[in-house]
RNA sequence: CGAGGUGUAGCGCAGUUUGGUAGCGCGUUUGGUUCGGGACCAAAAGGUCGCAGGUUCAAAUCCUGUCACCUCGACCA
C-alpha cells in the first residue's frame, strides 16, 4: 500500500529556476527529476513507475513483431567503435576515456556495432534471416547544449532495435512493421497525434528513414507540412520547389551602389523584389577552410544539411576575411568563377536577369544570366523550404512549416555498419553477402516529457492512465477522523485487490495542499473521501483532467473505480 | 566552440553600486488552534556567501584567476 506520506519525492511550491518549458518546469516541481549535472538526471520514483509503463508498452510492441529483447553493454573497447570507423568519424558527441591499463573505451551513444558485434558470429546462413534485436537501455551522448528537462540531455534510456535482411524487398517489409509499431507505441502511450515524416527524400538510392515527430511550439526540430496532401517531412528532406517569373533578358551592367551590402538596402536602392536578386552565402568546408559561394534567390535561405549533402562534405558558415579575394557584401558568380567551390540553388533556374554582387566595393551587376554570363551550370537544391511553398508531391502551394519533437526515428541503414564490420552470411547460391540493417529508436525519457508537455494543466501533468504512476489517487480529507481513514483503507484495499494501482494519500493536511500536491503527481482518476461525503454514504471521483466527476454510494465505489480504470486503460489498448 | 547571464540555507530570492554583526519568503522541527483548493499563532534549527589567490584594520561586496550552471546560435532519441 503506498502513501504519499512515504514517497520518496517532494513537491515544491515554486518553479524552480531556469525552467524554460511547462514540461520541465513541472516535472521539477512535482520532483519528478533533479538535475545532477548538465544534461545528467536522477528520476524519481514516481518517474521511473512512469517510465516502466513506457518501456513496457514498447517491449509488447516489439515482442509482437517478433523482435527479441537483448542487453548491450554501456561501455565498450574502442576498437568496435575502430571497426566500423566511426571512432575517427564522430565528433565529441562519442564519450571516449581509458580503463586502467590505458585502453581506449567508449560509452555508447548508440549500438550498431554492438548489434553488429553479436549477430555477426550467430546469423552465417541466408536461412536465418530476416532476424531483429532490441535493448532498453542508458545511452549517453555528450551534447553540445542540452535543454528542456528531460527533452534533451546528455544521458537517457533509449530503445533501440536493430534488423539484419537478405534484401531491400525485405528489409523495407520489416521496415514498415516496425513503422506500424511506433504508431502503436505513441497512441497507447498517450500521444496519437504523433506524425512521421520522412527525413530523407530517398534520392541516394534505398536510404530512407522516417522522424516521429509531436507537433508543439516548444519543439526544436521544424517540419514541413503539406496543408493538402498530407505530406510531411523535416527541412532537410523537403525539396525546395520555387515557381520563377522568368523577366525579359537584359543586357549585364555594372550599378553603382555605394553601401549597399544587404539584400535589404540593395531591393530599397533599386527598387526591386528579392526574387529578381541573386544572393551569395559564404562557407568554409570544415577541413580546408576552402571558400564555398552559394548563390540563391534573394528571399530565400541555405539549408546546411542540405548543402553538406551536394557536397559531400561537412561545412560551416564562412569567414571573411581580408586576404581571402571575396568582396564581402558584392560578391557575385562571374569574377569568382574558378575560384572558389560555387553552388547554384535551383531557385535561380529560369530567371533571365538577376541583380548580382559584382566583386568589387560598392557595385552591383543588373542583368545577369547565369547562362550567359557564367555558363551552364549544375543547380542543387540546397534552399530551405519556405511557409506557402510547393508541396513535392501534389504540386499545391500549401505547405506549411511546424514545429515539433522527435520521439523517434527508424532507418533503412543499408550495408553501412556489415561491411565495415565484415559481417556476412552464406546465401542459397554458395555466395558470401553483407546483410543490409535497419535501426529504430525511441528515447523513453523524452517521450515522458513530451506526453506532459501536450497533456497538463497550470496544475501540473495529467498523466494518460497507461503510463501513469498509479491508475487512482485516493485523497482523504480529514485524516484525523477514524472514520475516514477506515473508509479510505477499506477503498484503497479493495481496489488493490481488484488489480488496481493506487497511491493514497492519508496526511492530516489541509484540502487545498492535498489537491495541489495530487495535480502535481498527475493521476489520471482521483478518489475523495471526506466527512461531508461520507455522511450522505458516498464517495467523490473524478478524472484529472475533468471529463468525469461522480459522487458514488461508499458500498459500490470499488467496482465502479476499478471498472472506470478499466474501461479508461482497455480504450489505450492497454491492461492492468 | 561563439555571444550573454547567474552562483548567498533544501527551494525561490534580496544584499554587491558606496567594504563594517548574514537577511526575507517557502520548506523543515516542536507546541497549539484550524480543516473542501497550497490555513494561522508561537518558538526553533539550518550558511566555509561556487572555489582559489590578492587588496584592506575589515571582503558576500573591490581585483585576478578558476570552476559550475543557465540562456541564445552550429548538432540529435
Amino acid at each position: 500500500m503506498m502513501k504519499v506520506s512515504q514517497l520518496v519525492t517532494k513537491r515544491y511550491k515554486e518553479t524552480p529556476a531556469d525552467c524554460q518549458i511547462a514540461s520541465q518546469a513541472l516535472m521539477m516541481r512535482g520532483g519528478y527529476i533533479k538535475s545532477v549535472g548538465n544534461g545528467i538526471y536522477t528520476l524519481s520514483p514516481v518517474t521511473k513507475r512512469i517510465a516502466r509503463k513506457v518501456e513496457t508498452i514498447i517491449r509488447e510492441e516489439m515482442d509482437a513483431i517478433g523482435c527479441q529483447e537483448v542487453l548491450f553493454p554501456v561501455a565498450m573497447p574502442a576498437s568496435l567503435w575502430e571497426e566500423s570507423g566511426r571512432y575517427d568519424s564522430i565528433g565529441s558527441e562519442l564519450l571516449r576515456f581509458t580503463d586502467r591499463s590505458g585502453g581506449k573505451m567508449v560509452l555508447g551513444m548508440t549500438h550498431e556495432e554492438a548489434a553488429v558485434h553479436y549477430a555477426r558470429d550467430i546469423a552465417d546462413s541466408y536461412t536465418q534471416y530476416p532476424f531483429s534485436i532490441y535493448q532498453i537501455q542508458t545511452k549517453f551522448r555528450d551534447e553540445p547544449r542540452c535543454r528542456g528537462g528531460l527533452i534533451r540531455v546528455r544521458e537517457f534510456t533509449m530503445k533501440d532495435a536493430y534488423s539484419f535482411h537478405t534484401s531491400q524487398e525485405d528489409l523495407e517489409l520489416v521496415y514498415q512493421q516496425f513503422y506500424d509499431a511506433y504508431h502503436r507505441i505513441y497512441a497507447r502511450a498517450g500521444i496519437p497525434q504523433v506524425v512521421a515524416v520522412c527525413s530523407d527524400s530517398g534520392m541516394m538510392g534505398g536510404k530512407v528513414s522516417h522522424e516521429y515527430m509531436l507537433l508543439t511550439d516548444i519543439g526544436e526540430d521544424s517540419i514541413v507540412l503539406c496543408g493538402e496532401c498530407g505530406y510531411k517531412a523535416n527541412m532537410e528532406a523537403a525539396p525546395s520547389i520555387v515557381t520563377n517569373e522568368p523577366g525579359e533578358k537584359e543586357e549585364l551592367r555594372k550599378v553603382a551602389t555605394p553601401g549597399v551590402k544587404t539584400i535589404e538596402e540593395l531591393c530599397a536602392f533599386l527598387k526591386i523584389d528579392p526574387k529578381q536578386t541573386c544572393k551569395a552565402v559564404v562557407y568554409q568546408e570544415n577541413l580546408t577552410d576552402k571558400y564555398v559561394l552559394v548563390f540563391i534567390r534573394g528571399d530565400l535561405d541555405v539549408n546546411e544539411t542540405k548543402l553538406r549533402n551536394a557536397l559531400r562534405c561537412e561545412v560551416h558558415p564562412g569567414v571573411v576575411t581580408e586576404d581571402s579575394g571575396i568582396q564581402a557584401g558584392f560578391i557575385g558568380p562571374i569574377e569568382n568563377k574558378g575560384k572558389f567551390t560555387i553552388v547554384f540553388d535551383a531557385s535561380l533556374k529560369g530567371i533571365e536577369s538577376l541583380v548580382t554582387g559584382a566583386n568589387q566595393p560598392d557595385t552591383h551587376y543588373m542583368g545577369f544570366n547565369v547562362a550567359r554570363d557564367f555558363g551552364e551550370v549544375e543547380y542543387a537544391d540546397v534552399a530551405k523550404a519556405a511557409e506557402g511553398g510547393v508541396c513535392p508531391v501534389c504540386g499545391k502551394k500549401a505547405l506549411r512549416i511546424s514545429r515539433g519533437i522527435e520521439v523517434g526515428n527508424i532507418f533503412q541503414l543499408g550495408k553501412k555498419y556489415t561491411e565495415t564490420m565484415n559481417m556476412t552470411y552464406v546465401d542459397s547460391d554458395g555466395s558470401l553477402k553483407n546483410p543490409i540493417m535497419g535501426c529504430y529508436g525511441i528515447g523513453v525519457g523524452r517521450l515522458i516529457a513530451s506526453v506532459c508537455e501536450v497533456s497538463h494543466d497550470d496544475y501540473g501533468p495529467i498523466w494518460p492512465i497507461s503510463i501513469a504512476p498509479w491508475h487512482v489517487q485516493v485523497c482523504s480529507l480529514r485524516a484525523d477522523q477514524a472514520e475516514v481513514i477506515e473508509a479510505s483503507e477499506a477503498l484503497v484495499k479493495a481496489l488493490e485487490a481488484q488489480g488496481i494501482e493506487v497511491i493514497w494519500d492519508d496526511r492530516p493536511v489541509s484540502a487545498g495542499f492535498m489537491f495541489s500536491d495530487a495535480d502535481l503527481l498527475g493521476v489520471p482518476v482521483r478518489v475523495v473521501v471526506s466527512p461531508k461525503g461520507l455522511k450522505g454514504g458516498t464517495i467523490e471521483v473524478s478524472a484529472r483532467d475533468k471529463s468525469m466527476q461522480e459522487r458514488v454510494p461508499v458500498a459500490e465505489a470499488a467496482d465502479f473505480i476499478a471498472q472506470y480504470v478499466k474501461d479508461q486503460l482497455s480504450a489505450m489498448n492497454c491492461r492492468l
